[in-house]
DNA sequence: CAGCATCCGCTTTGATACTG
DNA sequence: CAGTATCAAAGCGGATGCTG
């Protein structure tokens, strides 16, 4: 992108993360963590296989990204965030939180890849009874399952399967986003075609608590 | 520019406002307030007239900004930010805290307006002693003089002339930013070109305590 | 002057095909 | 798997002209 060559901190941020797909790809490498490429290009539904290529050369250049040579068996290549990359999570953070009424909306035909739950759950989410047993809720929407568990008065989302969790969310992205962020109570998400296993009493365990606008 | 068309609330929000210029007219209407179109083109250096017209158009169809015809004897329309646009300020301050270090190299021959302080320096600088008079510093670099005032423990900036400030900084952008945000020290500055009038206990009071990495 | 619209050359993007 | 090559279409920047 051409610079806007303004003695400006925003300006010249921009310069560096402003182009098209730039922030995208630093949202999958904070969600998912080292990716091979093809694990980026499947969380950037439409992108150019050549735009991918190039920015992933001009993040490496401008000191976001570092590839590296996983060791065997793995053998390909990790493109992971510096830490001067993984400094741009506040930017990240609240972009999410500013288009959250943006996701308020059903799905539509956007696309929808499952490990964008974790940012908005850990960012609105959190545990009110840390001093209670630690729960687990297995969310099954889009491409593969996602495990929201409590840690430390907080809620981490990561991929996975739990063998006994205390509810099981199944229906779409948006159903599931609804309820868990409070915009949609345990009835209207059901109504809605939300299914729900489980005890309905870990909802508000991990609900936003003043409903923020979310 | 063309949706990214995922269900995820960062790409929505860069739908919005991911596209060349947007976020430095919101940086602009957060500095200045209501400006007018010509003001908007001063603020942003390089902006092909056609494309601030634009951009100004697609902006109040997404509702960051509302236009309005100033009464007399102004008489002209004026730009505003409504709510929903000015709720982009924790957006822009991560980017400016973000690109704070691309800006401590000298200026270059990048643009340079005074306003564009503003931004940092209310980010940075904190009243550390807020129980005392208040003090007024008043700086000269670029197109015209800046105020910086301490107020309620935090520091505003504004431009303007003061009567009797306690200080008075001349010099270039990256030199004020350089000595106010604690890179350089005083006798570093004046070395470099600044010229500093007062009392310079001043800049103790307001600049940042523990070193942060500005 | 303030607030645009038009035109034109150039760059960037997106879609597809192909390669080590 | 991890890209490169190609090409049409869209977007951008600069210059200029028009209207109240």
């Amino acid at each position: 992108m051409k610079s806007y060559r303004e003695y400006c901190a925003v300006a010249q941020a921009l310069d560096v993360v402003g182009e098209r797909w730039t922030m995208l790809i630093v949202r999958e490498l904070l969600i998912q963590g080292p990716c091979r490429y093809t694990d980026l290009r499947n969380g950037l539904p439409g992108i150019a296989t050549n735009l991918l290529a190039e920015r992933l050369r001009e993040m490496e250049k401008a000191g976001l990204i570092r590839r590296e040579d996983a060791p065997p068996p793995v053998a390909t290549t990790l493109f992971h965030l510096t830490d001067r990359g993984a400094e741009l999570r506040p930017v990240v953070d609240a972009l999410g939180r500013w288009g959250g009424p943006l996701v308020t909306r059903p799905i539509g035909d956007d696309e929808f890849r499952s490990h964008w739950l974790a940012m908005p759950l850990e960012l609105h989410l959190s545990d009110h009874a840390p001093d209670r047993a630690p729960i687990t809720i297995e969310i099954r929407a889009g491409d593969h399952p996602m495990l929201v568990e409590t840690v430390d008065g907080k809620v981490r989302a990561r991929p996975g399967r739990a063998e006994h969790p205390d509810a099981v969310l199944t229906g779409t992205g948006s159903q599931v986003l609804g309820l868990l962020l409070g915009h949609l109570d345990l009835a209207e998400a059901k109504r809605r075609g939300l299914q729900f296993e489980g005890d309905s009493e870990v909802l508000d365990r991990v609900r936003p608590r003043i409903t923020e606008t979310v």
